[in-house]
Order: C-alpha cells, then structure tokens, then sequence
DNA sequence: TCTGGGGTCCTAGGACCC
DNA sequence: TCTGGGGTCCTAGGACCC
C-alpha cells in the first residue's frame, strides 16, 4: 500500500507554528511580489477566498482587520519540510518526496492492519515535533491515495486517516469524488468529462478503456486504471532534473537592457548554481522575457532564445555568458518588461562530460570551474556574497516586493546578519 | 498602482533518411 | 497535368502537477 502524507494548507501551518496567535484566525500566504494568494487557512477558504487571487483583491478584507497575510518564506517553509520528511523517513520503508509539502510512503511489507495505527502515531508526532498538521491516505495506487487523502482532510471523523482497501470502499469513495477532483484529469479535462455525462470518479471508471483512450490519451488510461487499483505511476527514480529554471516577476518593469542584463546574469548564476549541487551540467541554455500581460494597453513581446553549448557547462562565468548572448539576440527597446528567466536544459552527469573533438576550450573551462569552485565555497548561506561583475549588486531576489513578511525564525545567525 | 514559480510528460507536425 | 511509402528524430506547444 501507498500512504500519501499531505501536510495541511502547509504555508500557513508553517507561519502558525512560530506564530501561534495566527491559529484559528483567517490567514493567507501569498506569492513572490506579494502578487496573489498561494497559501489558505481553513477559515480563509470558508470567507470564499480562492487560490490564486491576487492580493489587492482581497487587500481590503485585511485592512479591515478580517484577514491576516503573510509573504512567502521559502527558507522557512523548506526548513520545515525537511523536518517533516525525516520523521516520515524513519516510519516509510521507502519514501517518496513528491513537493515541498506531500509525499508518498510506500508501505509494501508492511502489514495492512498496522498501517492505520503506524499513521495515526505519526500525525500525532510531526504535529508535536514540527507544529505542522498533516493528513494520510492510504490505498494500493497513488492515485487512490490522493482520493483517500482528500477524504482525511475533509471529514474530522477519520481523524487525519482514511483507508480504502476493499473493492466496496473504493466503490464509495469513487462516487463520492467529483470528477474535477482526481489527480491528472485537471481544471481542462472535467468539464470536456461532464460534457459527456461523466460527473464522477466512479461514472470515469464506468466507461470502457478505448473510450478513454480516444479522449483523453495514455495518460487518461493510466489514470482510469489507477483509480481501479491497479499501479500505472511508476516510482520516482532518484534521478536529477532534467531541466531547471529561475526565474522572477519585477516589482515593476523594466525595459532597459542593461538593467536586464543585471536581473538575467543572476538568474543564470542561480542555475548554474543549481546544477553544481545537483553534480550535473547543461548543453543548453535559454532566456526569456516577459512584457506584462495584464497590461492591454501597452505592446506584447515575449521572446526566448537559447544557445547550445558546444560541451555541457555548469560555471558561473560559462551559464552567465550564454544567457546574455541569448538575451542580446531578442531583446527590444521599447518594451516594457516584467518578468525574465533562465532555463538550462539538455543536463548531463558533471562527471560524463566529453571534451569536444579537439579540446579547444579547455583553457578557459578549468580557469571557469575553478572560479565556480570558489564561488560556491565563499556563497555558502545561497546568498550571491561572491559574484561576477554582470551578476547584481545583492542577492537575485532584489527588487522583490515582501512586504509582509515574518521573523527568520529557522535561519542561522550570519544569513541572518546579511539579510538585516 | 497591484496578478507566482518550477517542474514533467505527451503529441502533432516538420525535417530528414532510405 | 501527373508526383510512393515507411521510418526516426527533434521541436514546440499543450496539459498536468505542486
């Protein structure tokens, strides 16, 4: 069986446990530039407050007093979750981090009987040890899981755990379940469904496979299958990313280049920082970048170029030289810009890297790596204290909008200092 | 005034090969 | 005017997830 811990409405749990006044009042969490609403306490989602609202909709409500909000503090969320994770390792014969916030233990070998119990000690001992409340489903695929899941968080009487192992449970629970609601049909795929009579998770399974088929693709079969207990998502291998991306929304925009150049050259770095610490590198790097598209009235442009490398790199000086090439073929003046980012892709194993033919390059590569050596030594706290000269005057988040913001309440004392 | 960020997989269609 | 058949690989875009 698979148990699929959930931690619940996680942001805000994770902004109660080192505020605990926050507990029972009406809290948001909202995204990067204060920009709209990630993150919902119970009572927040009771006032009919709806994911992905942008804040100055509900703006007012805070001003009134009826709201709390928050900024998103990754660094804190990340602390925790890593917390979470290693209390959930002991319990899981193999466990599976699926986000920040979820993930799926696989239980086979142990006895189905004892899962309930297994479980229920568990959400007793992350709440105490971490303060953060998770819920658990527990069935034979990940895609039941997710319908036991939902289950748990939304009745009080399974006190944080349900169980579907029979044929007549699944039943229940399948006709229970909007079809909207299953994992991997989406915001797109249920009404083309309901269109078509299918309301439910249970009517979905009613229907033959090539009807599915036809519709909805392999992956709609995978679902239809997995929703009948038999496993179609394969287990997460512990491989690397096999693309990475950074990218950022402006508090305001920009249109000169040189100002983009700045905001470009960070996001590159933070790559290839990235792909340092996985131990990989990229043969490809692209940009793009963004004019504002809730602005109707100005000139839309949004462009992306990439430059493939001729032997996969991961320095500094290598990743930030081909996204400012990429970012020179595009750009224009008289846009006004809003968001940019860096995407390196084409990733390889650091350690497989071929030279090419007849190693022209190799020069510069070591002088590269070994300045990235350096780089990564000195910006241990992952703020860009060492940095090129394209790269920003301060950590890549600048100009980023945080104005409701909490303590650094898991963040060690020197990060600390900088931050201040 | 103000609207997030980071991933994966699948598919259709074009380019190219014989 | 008439103009094969079959295969692979790559890419962009769509859809989904959190």
């Amino acid at each position: 069986m698979y148990a699929l811990v959930d931690c619940n409405n996680f942001f805000v749990s994770c902004e109660r446990a080192f505020q605990p006044e926050l507990e029972g009042r009406p809290v948001v969490v909202l995204s990067n530039n204060d920009g709209c609403v990630v993150a919902r306490s119970n009572e927040s989602k009771a006032m009919g407050i709806k994911m992905g609202t942008p804040f100055f909709k509900v703006k007012y409500l805070v001003d009134q007093g009826k709201l709390v909000v928050r900024s998103s503090n990754y660094t804190l969320y990340g602390d925790l979750s890593a917390r979470v994770m290693s209390l959930l390792s002991e319990v899981a014969p193999k466990l599976e981090v699926y986000s920040i916030d979820e993930a799926f233990m696989n239980m086979d070998g142990v006895p189905d009987g004892d899962l309930p119990g297994i479980c229920r000690d568990l959400i007793v001992k992350i709440r105490r040890w971490t303060g953060i409340p998770v819920s658990i489903g527990i069935a034979p695929t990940k895609t039941l899981g997710k319908v036991a899941n939902h289950f748990a968080k939304k009745y009080k009487g399974y006190r944080g755990v349900c169980v579907i192992d029979s044929y007549e449970k699944m039943r229940k629970a399948l006709s229970l379940t909007p079809i909207g609601d299953v994992w991997g049909v989406g915001w797109r795929g249920a009404p083309k469904l309901k269109a078509q009579g299918v309301e439910t998770a249970l009517d979905f399974v009613s229907r033959p496979s090539e009807w599915v088929r036809e519709r909805m693709g392999v992956t709609g079969v995978r679902t239809w299958s997995e929703l009948q207990g038999i496993r179609m998502v394969e287990e997460e291998k512990e491989e690397k990313r096999k693309s990475i991306c950074t990218s950022r929304s402006f508090a305001s925009m920009i249109s000169d280049i040189d100002e983009l150049t700045l905001r470009v050259s960070d996001f590159a770095g933070k790559c290839a920082e990235k792909l340092r610490k996985d131990g990989t590198a990229a043969g490809t790097v692209g940009i793009f970048i963004h004019t504002n598209r809730f602005r109707e009235d100005l000139e839309q442009y949004y462009p992306n170029a990439s430059i493939r490398l001729d032997v996969p790199a991961n320095s500094t000086p290598e990743i930030v030289g081909a996204s400012l090439k990429a970012l020179r073929m595009v750009y224009r003046p008289g846009f006004e810009y809003k968001r940019a980012g860096v995407i390196v892709a084409d990733i390889v194993d650091a350690g497989s890297i071929q030279q090419t033919l007849f190693g022209f390059d190799s020069g510069t590569r070591d002088r590269d790596d070994r300045i990235s050596k350096v780089m990564d030594m000195v910006n241990t706290s992952g703020k860009n204290v060492l940095r090129l000269g394209t790269q920003r005057g301060g950590h890549y988040a600048d100009g980023i909008r945080r104005e409701f913001c909490s303590g650094l309440y898991t963040t060690s004392w020197s990060e600390l200092i900088e931050v201040r």
